[in-house]
RNA sequence: CGAGGCGUAGCGCAGCCCGGUAGCGCACCUGCUUUGGGAGCAGGGGGUCAGCGGUUCAAAUCCGCUCGCCUCGACCA
Protein backbone atom coordinates (compact mmCIF):
# COMPACT_ATOMS: atom_id res chain seq x y z
CA UNK A 1 0.00 0.00 0.00
CA UNK A 2 2.07 2.70 -1.34
CA UNK A 3 1.14 6.23 0.45
CA UNK A 4 1.79 9.50 -1.34
CA UNK A 5 4.73 11.18 0.28
CA UNK A 6 2.63 14.45 -0.56
CA UNK A 7 -0.17 13.09 1.86
CA UNK A 8 1.85 11.80 4.28
CA UNK A 9 3.56 14.75 4.66
CA UNK A 10 0.64 17.45 5.36
CA UNK A 11 -0.81 14.86 7.57
CA UNK A 12 2.71 14.94 9.78
CA UNK A 13 2.72 18.61 9.74
CA UNK A 14 -0.94 18.87 10.57
CA UNK A 15 -1.03 15.70 13.18
CA UNK A 16 2.29 17.11 15.35
CA UNK A 17 0.39 20.51 15.69
CA UNK A 18 -3.15 19.49 16.46
CA UNK A 19 -1.93 16.49 18.69
CA UNK A 20 -0.19 19.34 20.75
CA UNK A 21 3.41 18.00 20.43
CA UNK A 22 4.88 20.79 19.04
CA UNK A 23 4.52 24.02 16.88
CA UNK A 24 6.64 26.06 14.40
CA UNK A 25 8.76 29.07 16.47
CA UNK A 26 9.66 32.46 14.59
CA UNK A 27 12.77 31.69 14.28
CA UNK A 28 13.42 29.48 10.87
CA UNK A 29 13.75 25.51 11.80
CA UNK A 30 13.07 25.95 15.47
CA UNK A 31 10.47 24.41 17.07
CA UNK A 32 8.27 25.18 20.27
CA UNK A 33 7.57 21.77 22.38
CA UNK A 34 4.28 21.76 23.90
CA UNK A 35 3.47 20.33 27.10
CA UNK A 36 2.15 17.25 25.57
CA UNK A 37 5.02 17.01 23.43
CA UNK A 38 7.61 17.66 25.78
CA UNK A 39 5.61 14.74 28.44
CA UNK A 40 6.32 12.45 25.69
CA UNK A 41 10.11 13.42 25.50
CA UNK A 42 10.69 13.13 29.38
CA UNK A 43 9.31 9.28 29.20
CA UNK A 44 11.90 8.54 25.90
CA UNK A 45 14.74 10.38 28.59
CA UNK A 46 13.68 8.50 31.41
CA UNK A 47 14.40 4.99 30.88
CA UNK A 48 17.64 5.75 28.38
CA UNK A 49 19.27 7.54 31.21
CA UNK A 50 18.21 4.47 33.46
CA UNK A 51 20.38 2.46 30.71
CA UNK A 52 23.41 4.99 30.52
CA UNK A 53 23.38 4.52 34.40
CA UNK A 54 23.05 1.25 35.10
CA UNK A 55 26.13 0.60 32.54
CA UNK A 56 28.14 3.13 34.29
CA UNK A 57 27.51 5.86 32.52
CA UNK A 58 27.61 9.43 34.24
CA UNK A 59 25.84 12.50 33.60
CA UNK A 60 27.35 16.08 33.26
CA UNK A 61 27.32 19.10 31.53
CA UNK A 62 29.69 21.29 29.20
CA UNK A 63 28.79 24.50 27.60
CA UNK A 64 26.44 25.59 24.75
CA UNK A 65 29.22 28.07 23.29
CA UNK A 66 32.72 26.44 21.53
CA UNK A 67 35.93 28.68 20.77
CA UNK A 68 35.77 28.40 16.75
CA UNK A 69 39.45 27.24 16.88
CA UNK A 70 38.65 24.01 18.73
CA UNK A 71 36.53 23.16 15.95
CA UNK A 72 39.21 23.24 13.97
CA UNK A 73 41.71 20.96 15.60
CA UNK A 74 40.47 18.03 13.90
CA UNK A 75 40.71 18.68 10.14
CA UNK A 76 37.01 16.01 8.99
CA UNK A 77 35.11 17.33 12.12
CA UNK A 78 35.11 20.58 10.97
CA UNK A 79 34.78 19.68 7.51
CA UNK A 80 31.96 17.77 8.22
CA UNK A 81 29.69 20.90 10.04
CA UNK A 82 31.27 23.82 8.63
CA UNK A 83 27.97 24.24 6.23
CA UNK A 84 25.46 24.25 9.30
CA UNK A 85 27.33 25.74 12.22
CA UNK A 86 25.77 29.55 14.03
CA UNK A 87 28.05 31.51 15.59
CA UNK A 88 28.20 34.06 18.37
CA UNK A 89 30.58 37.35 17.03
CA UNK A 90 28.95 39.98 19.86
CA UNK A 91 28.27 40.61 23.38
CA UNK A 92 26.25 43.48 23.29
CA UNK A 93 23.18 45.22 21.23
CA UNK A 94 22.85 48.73 20.85
CA UNK A 95 20.23 50.66 19.67
CA UNK A 96 20.19 53.18 17.22
CA UNK A 97 18.62 56.70 18.86
CA UNK A 98 17.06 57.89 15.69
CA UNK A 99 15.44 55.12 14.14
CA UNK A 100 15.03 52.92 17.84
CA UNK A 101 16.60 49.81 15.65
CA UNK A 102 18.70 47.21 17.84
CA UNK A 103 21.62 45.94 16.22
CA UNK A 104 24.94 44.02 17.54
CA UNK A 105 27.12 46.85 18.85
CA UNK A 106 29.91 47.21 16.36
CA UNK A 107 32.36 48.33 19.26
CA UNK A 108 31.48 44.65 20.72
CA UNK A 109 32.68 42.13 18.76
CA UNK A 110 34.31 39.47 20.46
CA UNK A 111 38.02 38.31 20.10
CA UNK A 112 37.40 35.25 19.04
CA UNK A 113 33.85 34.22 17.57
CA UNK A 114 32.05 31.28 19.65
CA UNK A 115 30.47 28.69 17.71
CA UNK A 116 27.01 27.27 19.15
CA UNK A 117 27.86 23.72 19.39
CA UNK A 118 26.45 21.23 16.68
CA UNK A 119 28.06 18.44 18.95
CA UNK A 120 29.98 18.42 21.82
CA UNK A 121 33.21 16.43 20.60
CA UNK A 122 35.50 19.07 20.65
CA UNK A 123 34.23 21.31 24.14
CA UNK A 124 34.40 17.38 26.12
CA UNK A 125 37.90 16.41 24.62
CA UNK A 126 39.65 19.71 25.54
CA UNK A 127 38.21 18.81 29.11
CA UNK A 128 39.30 15.39 29.27
CA UNK A 129 42.58 16.02 28.61
CA UNK A 130 42.55 17.47 32.01
CA UNK A 131 40.71 14.42 33.41
CA UNK A 132 42.85 11.68 32.10
CA UNK A 133 46.55 11.11 33.39
CA UNK A 134 46.76 7.33 34.26
CA UNK A 135 45.24 4.04 32.83
CA UNK A 136 43.45 4.48 36.32
CA UNK A 137 41.14 7.04 34.94
CA UNK A 138 39.50 4.82 32.32
CA UNK A 139 37.31 4.33 31.26
CA UNK A 140 35.68 7.24 31.20
CA UNK A 141 32.29 7.34 30.30
CA UNK A 142 30.32 10.36 30.09
CA UNK A 143 26.75 11.21 28.92
CA UNK A 144 25.31 14.77 28.63
CA UNK A 145 21.69 15.79 27.75
CA UNK A 146 21.73 18.90 25.82
CA UNK A 147 20.56 21.25 23.12
CA UNK A 148 23.05 21.91 19.86
CA UNK A 149 22.28 23.58 16.87
CA UNK A 150 23.12 22.36 13.24
CA UNK A 151 21.73 25.28 10.59
CA UNK A 152 19.30 22.71 8.46
CA UNK A 153 18.23 23.78 5.18
CA UNK A 154 15.31 22.20 5.02
CA UNK A 155 13.80 21.87 8.33
CA UNK A 156 10.83 19.89 9.82
CA UNK A 157 9.24 19.57 13.28
CA UNK A 158 11.18 17.05 15.12
CA UNK A 159 12.61 15.29 11.99
CA UNK A 160 14.93 17.99 11.02
CA UNK A 161 15.29 20.83 13.58
CA UNK A 162 17.87 23.68 13.28
CA UNK A 163 17.70 23.17 17.43
CA UNK A 164 17.35 19.63 18.51
CA UNK A 165 17.67 18.09 21.96
CA UNK A 166 19.55 14.50 22.21
CA UNK A 167 21.82 13.01 24.55
CA UNK A 168 25.54 12.77 23.71
CA UNK A 169 27.76 10.18 25.06
CA UNK A 170 31.42 10.46 25.05
CA UNK A 171 33.87 7.99 26.73
CA UNK A 172 37.50 7.11 26.09
CA UNK A 173 39.01 4.02 26.71
CA UNK A 174 42.48 2.60 26.91
CA UNK A 175 42.24 0.17 23.94
CA UNK A 176 40.90 0.02 20.62
CA UNK A 177 38.98 -2.89 21.29
CA UNK A 178 37.12 -1.50 24.47
CA UNK A 179 36.10 1.48 22.88
CA UNK A 180 34.97 -0.38 19.60
CA UNK A 181 32.69 -2.62 21.98
CA UNK A 182 31.38 0.46 24.01
CA UNK A 183 30.24 1.56 20.99
CA UNK A 184 28.50 -1.51 20.16
CA UNK A 185 27.04 -1.79 23.54
CA UNK A 186 25.12 1.35 23.19
CA UNK A 187 23.84 0.70 19.58
CA UNK A 188 22.37 -2.13 21.70
CA UNK A 189 21.21 -0.33 24.67
CA UNK A 190 19.60 2.35 21.83
CA UNK A 191 18.02 -0.77 19.36
CA UNK A 192 16.72 -2.64 22.74
CA UNK A 193 15.36 0.79 23.61
CA UNK A 194 13.85 1.85 20.17
CA UNK A 195 12.06 -1.19 19.56
CA UNK A 196 10.49 -2.06 23.03
CA UNK A 197 9.61 1.27 23.83
CA UNK A 198 8.62 3.00 21.08
CA UNK A 199 7.84 -0.02 19.36
CA UNK A 200 9.72 0.85 16.18
CA UNK A 201 11.79 -1.80 14.60
CA UNK A 202 15.29 -0.88 13.51
CA UNK A 203 18.32 -2.55 11.61
CA UNK A 204 21.73 -2.27 13.02
CA UNK A 205 24.26 -1.68 11.13
CA UNK A 206 27.78 0.00 9.96
CA UNK A 207 28.00 2.93 7.93
CA UNK A 208 29.52 3.68 4.81
CA UNK A 209 32.71 5.98 4.76
CA UNK A 210 30.59 8.70 2.67
CA UNK A 211 27.78 8.33 5.15
CA UNK A 212 30.20 8.41 8.34
CA UNK A 213 30.29 11.09 10.87
CA UNK A 214 33.31 13.31 10.62
CA UNK A 215 35.79 12.48 12.73
CA UNK A 216 34.72 8.58 13.21
CA UNK A 217 36.20 5.48 11.87
CA UNK A 218 33.29 3.86 12.27
CA UNK A 219 29.87 4.79 12.43
CA UNK A 220 27.28 2.16 13.88
CA UNK A 221 23.52 3.63 12.88
CA UNK A 222 19.84 1.61 13.87
CA UNK A 223 17.76 2.34 10.63
CA UNK A 224 14.48 1.94 10.62
CA UNK A 225 11.50 2.55 7.70
CA UNK A 226 8.58 4.61 7.85
CA UNK A 227 5.24 4.75 6.69
CA UNK A 228 5.64 6.49 3.49
CA UNK A 229 8.66 4.34 2.67
CA UNK A 230 11.65 6.52 3.53
CA UNK A 231 14.29 5.92 6.01
CA UNK A 232 15.02 7.56 8.79
CA UNK A 233 18.50 6.81 11.33
CA UNK A 234 17.05 7.07 14.73
CA UNK A 235 20.18 6.96 16.31
CA UNK A 236 24.49 6.51 16.02
CA UNK A 237 27.18 5.38 17.77
CA UNK A 238 30.58 6.40 16.76
CA UNK A 239 33.95 4.52 17.14
CA UNK A 240 36.19 7.75 17.07
CA UNK A 241 39.55 5.70 16.74
CA UNK A 242 42.23 8.15 18.25
CA UNK A 243 41.53 11.12 16.33
CA UNK A 244 40.17 13.45 19.08
CA UNK A 245 42.62 12.41 21.61
CA UNK A 246 45.50 13.25 19.18
CA UNK A 247 43.33 16.53 17.85
CA UNK A 248 43.32 17.39 21.98
CA UNK A 249 46.58 15.97 22.87
CA UNK A 250 45.07 13.46 25.55
CA UNK A 251 47.23 10.58 26.64
CA UNK A 252 47.42 8.28 29.85
CA UNK A 253 50.16 6.27 31.52
CA UNK A 254 49.88 3.24 31.10
CA UNK A 255 50.36 0.13 33.68
CA UNK A 256 53.95 0.20 32.15
CA UNK A 257 54.40 3.61 32.54
CA UNK A 258 53.94 4.81 28.94
CA UNK A 259 52.41 7.49 27.21
CA UNK A 260 49.54 6.12 24.83
CA UNK A 261 46.73 8.11 23.54
CA UNK A 262 43.57 7.09 24.42
CA UNK A 263 40.82 5.44 22.40
CA UNK A 264 37.21 7.94 22.25
CA UNK A 265 33.14 7.07 21.12
CA UNK A 266 30.04 9.56 21.34
CA UNK A 267 26.67 8.19 20.27
CA UNK A 268 23.26 9.83 20.92
CA UNK A 269 19.88 10.00 19.89
CA UNK A 270 17.51 13.24 19.69
CA UNK A 271 14.19 14.33 19.37
CA UNK A 272 13.77 12.95 15.99
CA UNK A 273 12.62 10.05 17.99
CA UNK A 274 9.64 11.67 18.20
CA UNK A 275 9.17 12.23 14.69
CA UNK A 276 10.20 8.47 14.43
CA UNK A 277 7.40 7.34 16.26
CA UNK A 278 4.77 9.68 14.62
CA UNK A 279 5.21 8.18 11.32
CA UNK A 280 5.53 4.82 12.20
CA UNK A 281 2.26 4.19 14.13
CA UNK A 282 0.30 7.00 12.86
CA UNK A 283 -3.22 6.34 11.61
CA UNK A 284 -5.79 8.82 9.87
CA UNK A 285 -6.74 9.58 13.72
CA UNK A 286 -4.04 10.75 14.41
CA UNK A 287 -0.70 9.55 16.41
CA UNK A 288 -0.72 5.91 18.48
CA UNK A 289 1.75 5.94 21.26
CA UNK A 290 3.11 2.57 22.37
CA UNK A 291 2.11 2.42 26.10
CA UNK A 292 5.98 2.45 27.71
CA UNK A 293 6.21 5.90 26.65
CA UNK A 294 2.46 7.25 26.57
CA UNK A 295 2.58 10.10 28.67
CA UNK A 296 -1.22 9.50 29.72
CA UNK A 297 -1.31 5.31 28.96
CA UNK A 298 -5.36 5.21 29.66
CA UNK A 299 -8.64 8.22 29.82
CA UNK A 300 -11.09 7.56 31.47
CA UNK A 301 -14.13 9.59 29.69
CA UNK A 302 -17.06 10.02 32.18
CA UNK A 303 -20.84 10.06 30.40
CA UNK A 304 -23.83 11.68 31.77
CA UNK A 305 -27.08 13.76 31.10
CA UNK A 306 -28.41 15.13 34.25
CA UNK A 307 -26.30 16.80 37.34
CA UNK A 308 -26.98 13.83 39.53
CA UNK A 309 -25.68 11.28 36.68
CA UNK A 310 -22.32 14.09 36.50
CA UNK A 311 -21.65 13.50 40.20
CA UNK A 312 -22.19 9.75 40.46
CA UNK A 313 -20.29 8.83 37.41
CA UNK A 314 -17.87 11.22 38.07
CA UNK A 315 -16.90 10.01 41.33
CA UNK A 316 -16.72 6.72 39.71
CA UNK A 317 -14.35 7.34 36.97
CA UNK A 318 -12.12 9.19 39.70
CA UNK A 319 -12.33 6.06 41.83
CA UNK A 320 -11.16 3.94 39.47
CA UNK A 321 -8.50 6.28 38.24
CA UNK A 322 -7.08 6.67 41.58
CA UNK A 323 -7.34 2.52 41.78
CA UNK A 324 -4.94 2.38 38.06
CA UNK A 325 -2.78 5.14 39.52
CA UNK A 326 -2.32 2.96 42.37
CA UNK A 327 -0.76 -0.10 40.04
CA UNK A 328 1.60 2.42 38.48
CA UNK A 329 -0.90 3.49 35.66
CA UNK A 330 -0.29 7.08 33.74
CA UNK A 331 -4.36 7.73 34.16
CA UNK A 332 -6.25 11.03 33.17
CA UNK A 333 -9.62 11.27 33.97
CA UNK A 334 -11.55 13.60 31.42
CA UNK A 335 -14.37 15.33 33.79
CA UNK A 336 -13.82 18.54 31.71
CA UNK A 337 -17.80 19.71 31.37
CA UNK A 338 -16.29 22.09 28.68
CA UNK A 339 -16.43 19.43 26.01
CA UNK A 340 -18.87 16.65 25.52
CA UNK A 341 -17.85 12.99 25.57
CA UNK A 342 -17.61 12.52 21.37
CA UNK A 343 -15.79 15.13 21.29
CA UNK A 344 -12.99 13.58 23.98
CA UNK A 345 -13.17 10.36 21.63
CA UNK A 346 -11.50 11.82 18.50
CA UNK A 347 -9.16 14.26 20.92
CA UNK A 348 -7.64 11.74 22.51
CA UNK A 349 -7.42 9.23 19.67
CA UNK A 350 -6.13 12.34 17.70
CA UNK A 351 -3.19 12.30 21.18
CA UNK A 352 -2.49 9.12 20.53
CA UNK A 353 -3.96 7.73 23.94
CA UNK A 354 -3.57 3.63 23.87
CA UNK A 355 -6.47 2.94 26.16
CA UNK A 356 -10.00 4.25 26.71
CA UNK A 357 -12.48 4.09 29.23
CA UNK A 358 -16.14 5.03 29.26
CA UNK A 359 -18.39 5.06 31.75
CA UNK A 360 -21.49 5.99 31.90
CA UNK A 361 -24.87 5.60 33.86
CA UNK A 362 -25.42 2.13 32.25
CA UNK A 363 -22.29 1.09 33.20
CA UNK A 364 -22.89 2.03 36.65
CA UNK A 365 -25.79 -0.07 37.04
CA UNK A 366 -23.85 -2.85 35.88
CA UNK A 367 -20.60 -2.16 37.45
CA UNK A 368 -19.25 -2.66 33.62
CA UNK A 369 -17.09 -0.19 31.30
CA UNK A 370 -16.57 0.20 27.82
CA UNK A 371 -13.08 -0.56 26.77
CA UNK A 372 -11.66 0.99 23.50
CA UNK A 373 -8.16 0.09 21.62
CA UNK A 374 -6.52 3.25 19.56
CA UNK A 375 -4.10 1.24 17.66
CA UNK A 376 -7.66 -1.47 16.54
CA UNK A 377 -10.24 1.03 16.66
CA UNK A 378 -11.88 -1.90 18.76
CA UNK A 379 -14.55 -1.60 21.38
CA UNK A 380 -15.99 -3.70 24.00
CA UNK A 381 -17.73 -3.78 27.13
CA UNK A 382 -16.12 -5.35 30.21
CA UNK A 383 -17.05 -5.76 34.05
CA UNK A 384 -15.58 -3.21 36.18
CA UNK A 385 -13.68 -5.44 38.19
CA UNK A 386 -12.37 -7.75 35.07
CA UNK A 387 -10.92 -4.71 33.28
CA UNK A 388 -9.21 -2.54 36.09
CA UNK A 389 -7.60 -6.57 36.80
CA UNK A 390 -7.22 -6.97 32.77
CA UNK A 391 -5.51 -3.39 32.03
CA UNK A 392 -1.70 -3.77 32.82
CA UNK A 393 -1.64 -6.92 30.39
CA UNK A 394 -3.84 -5.28 27.93
CA UNK A 395 -0.96 -2.27 28.42
CA UNK A 396 1.54 -4.59 27.27
CA UNK A 397 -0.89 -6.40 24.63
CA UNK A 398 -0.94 -3.06 22.54
CA UNK A 399 3.46 -2.66 22.98
CA UNK A 400 3.58 -5.95 21.61
CA UNK A 401 0.92 -5.50 19.07
CA UNK A 402 2.03 -2.18 17.75
CA UNK A 403 5.68 -3.73 17.14
CA UNK A 404 4.64 -6.57 15.64
CA UNK A 405 2.30 -4.34 13.57
CA UNK A 406 5.10 -1.99 12.33
CA UNK A 407 7.38 -5.05 11.82
CA UNK A 408 4.99 -6.37 8.77
CA UNK A 409 4.76 -3.08 7.35
CA UNK A 410 8.58 -3.02 7.08
CA UNK A 411 8.93 -6.29 6.04
CA UNK A 412 6.45 -5.73 3.00
CA UNK A 413 8.35 -2.67 2.24
CA UNK A 414 11.65 -4.54 1.95
CA UNK A 415 12.71 -5.84 -1.44
CA UNK A 416 15.33 -8.23 -2.37
CA UNK A 417 16.45 -7.22 -5.86
CA UNK A 418 19.80 -8.11 -8.37
CA UNK A 419 18.09 -5.70 -11.00
CA UNK A 420 18.69 -2.39 -11.22
CA UNK A 421 15.90 -1.56 -13.28
CA UNK A 422 13.71 -3.22 -10.69
CA UNK A 423 15.86 -1.24 -8.02
CA UNK A 424 14.89 2.16 -9.83
CA UNK A 425 11.36 1.29 -10.28
CA UNK A 426 10.98 0.51 -6.63
CA UNK A 427 12.06 3.38 -5.12
CA UNK A 428 10.58 5.51 -7.64
CA UNK A 429 6.76 3.92 -7.13
CA UNK A 430 7.31 3.09 -3.35
CA UNK A 431 10.40 3.77 -1.82
CA UNK A 432 10.99 0.93 1.28
CA UNK A 433 14.17 -1.04 1.65
CA UNK A 434 15.96 -2.48 -1.15
CA UNK A 435 18.27 -5.10 0.02
CA UNK A 436 20.94 -5.43 -3.21
CA UNK A 437 24.73 -6.38 -3.73
CA UNK A 438 27.26 -3.27 -4.22
CA UNK A 439 30.89 -3.58 -4.79
CA UNK A 440 32.14 -1.63 -2.03
CA UNK A 441 33.09 1.26 -4.04
CA UNK A 442 32.39 4.76 -3.48
CA UNK A 443 32.06 5.43 -7.19
CA UNK A 444 29.38 3.27 -7.36
CA UNK A 445 27.36 4.39 -3.97
CA UNK A 446 27.80 7.83 -5.81
CA UNK A 447 26.37 6.72 -8.91
CA UNK A 448 23.01 5.10 -7.40
CA UNK A 449 22.18 8.14 -5.12
CA UNK A 450 22.53 10.34 -8.02
CA UNK A 451 20.76 8.22 -10.58
CA UNK A 452 17.88 7.05 -7.83
CA UNK A 453 18.15 9.17 -4.92
CA UNK A 454 18.49 6.78 -2.71
CA UNK A 455 21.87 6.09 -0.42
CA UNK A 456 23.31 3.02 1.86
CA UNK A 457 21.29 3.39 4.98
CA UNK A 458 23.86 1.02 6.75
CA UNK A 459 25.96 -2.71 5.56
CA UNK A 460 23.79 -4.63 8.46
CA UNK A 461 25.53 -6.29 11.34
CA UNK A 462 23.90 -9.07 11.47
CA UNK A 463 24.41 -10.25 7.47
CA UNK A 464 22.43 -12.86 5.24
CA UNK A 465 26.57 -14.03 4.21
CA UNK A 466 25.48 -14.45 0.96
CA UNK A 467 28.07 -13.99 -2.23
CA UNK A 468 26.73 -11.85 -5.16
CA UNK A 469 27.18 -9.51 -8.26
CA UNK A 470 26.52 -5.78 -7.49
CA UNK A 471 23.57 -4.87 -8.41
CA UNK A 472 25.08 -1.73 -10.39
CA UNK A 473 28.20 -2.99 -11.63
CA UNK A 474 28.35 -6.83 -11.63
CA UNK A 475 31.64 -7.10 -9.87
CA UNK A 476 31.95 -9.69 -6.63
CA UNK A 477 30.10 -8.81 -3.64
CA UNK A 478 29.97 -10.69 0.21
CA UNK A 479 26.76 -9.41 1.44
CA UNK A 480 23.88 -7.24 0.82
CA UNK A 481 23.15 -3.98 2.05
CA UNK A 482 20.52 -1.57 2.80
CA UNK A 483 19.49 0.57 0.32
CA UNK A 484 16.85 3.70 0.99
CA UNK A 485 15.52 7.08 -0.10
CA UNK A 486 16.32 8.89 3.59
CA UNK A 487 14.89 11.87 5.66
C1' C B 1 21.44 27.65 -1.77
C1' G B 2 18.38 26.83 -6.92
C1' A B 3 13.15 26.02 -9.09
C1' G B 4 7.90 26.18 -8.14
C1' G B 5 3.57 27.05 -4.88
C1' C B 6 1.53 29.57 -0.75
C1' G B 7 1.00 33.72 3.20
C1' U B 8 -6.27 37.35 4.37
C1' A B 9 -9.28 36.76 12.50
C1' G B 10 -6.38 31.57 16.95
C1' C B 11 -7.05 27.46 12.83
C1' G B 12 -8.85 26.17 7.72
C1' C B 13 -10.13 29.00 3.54
C1' A B 14 -12.93 32.53 -0.28
C1' G B 15 -12.04 37.42 -2.24
C1' C B 16 -6.91 39.06 -6.09
C1' C B 17 -7.56 37.72 -12.82
C1' C B 18 -11.00 42.79 -13.72
C1' G B 19 -8.15 48.29 -7.77
C1' G B 20 -13.40 51.28 -4.71
C1' U B 21 -17.70 48.98 2.47
C1' A B 22 -12.76 42.60 4.33
C1' G B 23 -16.03 37.78 4.12
C1' C B 24 -17.21 32.24 5.25
C1' G B 25 -16.55 27.66 8.38
C1' C B 26 -14.38 26.10 12.99
C1' A B 27 -12.65 28.12 17.56
C1' C B 28 -13.87 32.28 21.26
C1' C B 29 -17.85 35.31 24.48
C1' U B 30 -23.42 35.55 26.37
C1' G B 31 -28.05 32.91 26.95
C1' C B 32 -31.25 28.67 26.59
C1' U B 33 -31.67 23.61 25.22
C1' U B 34 -28.09 19.49 25.14
C1' U B 35 -24.13 15.41 26.67
C1' G B 36 -22.94 6.91 24.93
C1' G B 37 -18.64 9.32 18.47
C1' G B 38 -16.09 16.35 17.26
C1' A B 39 -24.23 19.28 19.84
C1' G B 40 -28.47 22.89 18.25
C1' C B 41 -30.60 27.71 18.06
C1' A B 42 -30.18 33.00 18.93
C1' G B 43 -27.05 37.07 19.81
C1' G B 44 -21.88 38.98 20.07
C1' G B 45 -16.38 40.09 19.97
C1' G B 46 -12.07 39.67 17.16
C1' G B 47 -8.17 41.99 11.09
C1' U B 48 -1.85 47.22 10.83
C1' C B 49 -4.99 41.36 4.46
C1' A B 50 3.20 38.41 6.39
C1' G B 51 6.63 42.93 6.40
C1' C B 52 8.78 47.06 3.76
C1' G B 53 8.74 50.10 -0.51
C1' G B 54 6.51 51.65 -5.32
C1' U B 55 2.29 52.80 -8.99
C1' U B 56 -2.62 55.22 -8.23
C1' C B 57 -7.52 60.00 -6.39
C1' A B 58 -7.87 55.03 -4.16
C1' A B 59 -4.12 48.71 -3.10
C1' A B 60 -5.75 42.44 0.25
C1' U B 61 -6.04 43.08 -5.24
C1' C B 62 -0.98 45.74 -9.79
C1' C B 63 4.84 46.01 -9.43
C1' G B 64 9.60 45.31 -6.57
C1' C B 65 12.32 43.62 -2.35
C1' U B 66 12.52 40.94 2.36
C1' C B 67 10.77 37.16 5.76
C1' G B 68 8.13 32.63 6.77
C1' C B 69 5.69 27.89 5.37
C1' C B 70 5.13 23.63 1.75
C1' U B 71 7.03 20.55 -2.49
C1' C B 72 11.17 19.18 -5.66
C1' G B 73 16.57 19.54 -6.32
C1' A B 74 21.72 20.57 -4.20
C1' C B 75 23.70 20.03 0.73
C1' C B 76 23.45 17.40 5.38
C1' A B 77 25.82 11.64 10.72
Amino acid sequence: MPISMQAVSDWYNEIVERAGLAEHAPVRGCMIIKPYGWALWEQIQRPLDEAFRATGHQNAYFPLFIPLSFLAREAQHVEGFAQECAIVTHYRIKTDPDTRQVAPDPEAELEEPLVVRPTSETIIWHAFRNWIKSYRDLPLLINQWANVVRWEKRPRLFLRTAEFLWQEGHTAHATAEEALQEALRILDIYERFVQEYLAIPVVKGRKTPSERFAGAVETFTIETLLIDGKALQAGTSHFLGQNFAKAFDVKFLNPKNELEYVWATSWGVSTRLIGALILSHGDEKGIILPPRVAPIQVVIVPIWRTEEERLSVGQKAQEIGDRLQRQGIRVKVDDDPQHRPGWKFNEWELRGVPLRLAIGPKDLQTESVEVAWRHTGEKQTYPLSAAIEQLPHWLETIQKGLFERAQKRIQRQTHYTDVYSEMQTLLEEQGGFIMAHWDGTPETELAIKQETGATIRCIPLEPSEEKGRCIYTGRPSSCRVLFAKAY
